[in-house]
DNA sequence: GTGAAAACCATACCGCCGGTACAGTAAATT
DNA sequence: AATTTACTGTACCGGCGGTATGGTTTTCAC
């Protein structure tokens, strides 16, 4: 029982890192269980076909993001109560993150399968759809909670703010990867950072620094 | 002579859709010869294998937005002579074109190819990334020349700034698709645009109005 | 109009892969 | 000890990428 979650869990790992490079279709299960160690009938015992890997790795991936989100806005609640400061120390957290991975942020499966969308049914694509519904709400949330005590600029809608920042990181994974690159994407950001800065403090920034007890993670 | 030029790019423009819809590695080339009413011979007559099919596909992809891109920058150009009216009048004029896709964007086929990698060889990997590169260059030269005459908001660096919007673009194709809703893509451009205006008139954005006759595109 | 090059078609074949079917087995759990 | 879990082994099918080879029609240059 619990042996057949660890086979699964490296099937799912060596499947997922096979989907980031190739893509999906590409993805020969073959490959998969010769590095794995398995044969055919332990793949498939497992998952009964192809698309029920997809969903799999779908399921998995939006976990671990649901989880590295919780953590870092947790954390940025915790060290300012201020909206918008603490809205920043996320945003530099989760930049520090990505900068961390020392080969690079390994990539998105949400990207990779909204690109080859054809080849899944409809309940994988809803699990993305709403996975990603759900992490815009969480950026909006923030940018409204931050509204409702700094004047935003008039014309810039939230929403759209919000949706911007999934833009710029699956964008800047993207550009990391198609220059080679990997300070790409926590420069994209740390970017997107100085925006929201700007927006809710147009006139004078500095007015508006952390206290001193939040100020290291802030800036 | 001329027949095969028009086969050739109907096998491109099949292919191409193809790749967007399912991934490089799942797009059959039987499938593609069916649609395309030749046969597998024939297939192979334009293309010696499956990878000079993708450098077609991709140097067929680059010029095709190499002239989008001077078309919209020269129309900007023509319609102000401020730098920064210009390029918001770009900016505009590409979401417009965005916009009014009928079915959205059909995708990018950098972004799918940066996420397949492996499937490729170097030279197609490096048409990708010289292109990704000029792009990024163009808005880079563009904010640089807004920036002589405009004074830009401090901690903001316009090489990422420049990059950001290509993020802004992929990002927004895969949000468009991903939620089904093809009008995302347009927003974030002018959600992008908003930013660049926002970047050079924080203070007081209505001083800047452009000029009568140009006004009609710019806003 | 003719010859040559271009643009294909027809057929046959190879090996890999996704997927199915089914029979068997070692290990963990109850 | 019985049962379930977690696999292995073998055999097979059809589809696809790719190669090879030889033939046929269309187009263009002269």
């Amino acid at each position: 029982m619990r042996k057949g979650a660890e086979t699964r869990e490296r099937i799912l790992e060596i499947a997922e890192a096979s989907v980031l490079a190739k893509g999906f279709g590409a993805t020969s299960i073959e490959e998969v269980i010769a590095e794995a160690g398995i044969t055919k009938s332990g793949f498939f015992y497992h998952f009964k076909d192809k698309n029920e890997l997809a969903r799999a790795l779908m399921l998995r991936y939006v976990e671990e993001n649901d989880r590295i989100f919780d953590d870092v806005f947790h954390r940025g609640r915790q060290l300012s109560d201020d909206p918008l400061q603490s809205f920043l120390i996320t945003l530099k957290l989760l930049a520090e993150l990505m900068g961390d991975l020392p080969n690079g942020h390994p990539g998105c499966l949400i990207a990779t399968f909204t690109y080859q969308e054809r080849l899944f049914d409809r309940s994988v694509r809803e699990i993305a759809a709403s996975a990603v519904r759900s992490w815009n709400g969480r950026f909006r949330d923030a940018l409204n909670e931050i509204a409702s005590v700094y004047p935003a600029h008039k014309d810039m809608d939230l929403d759209d703010v919000a949706i911007m920042f999934s833009c710029v990181i699956d964008g800047g994974i993207i550009m990391s990867r198609g220059l080679g690159d990997p300070r790409v994407l926590e420069r994209q950001i740390l970017a997107f950072r100085s925006f929201v800065k700007m927006l809710f403090a147009p006139a004078a920034p500095d007015i508006m620094l952390p206290p001193a007890h939040t100020a290291v993670a802030a800036e």
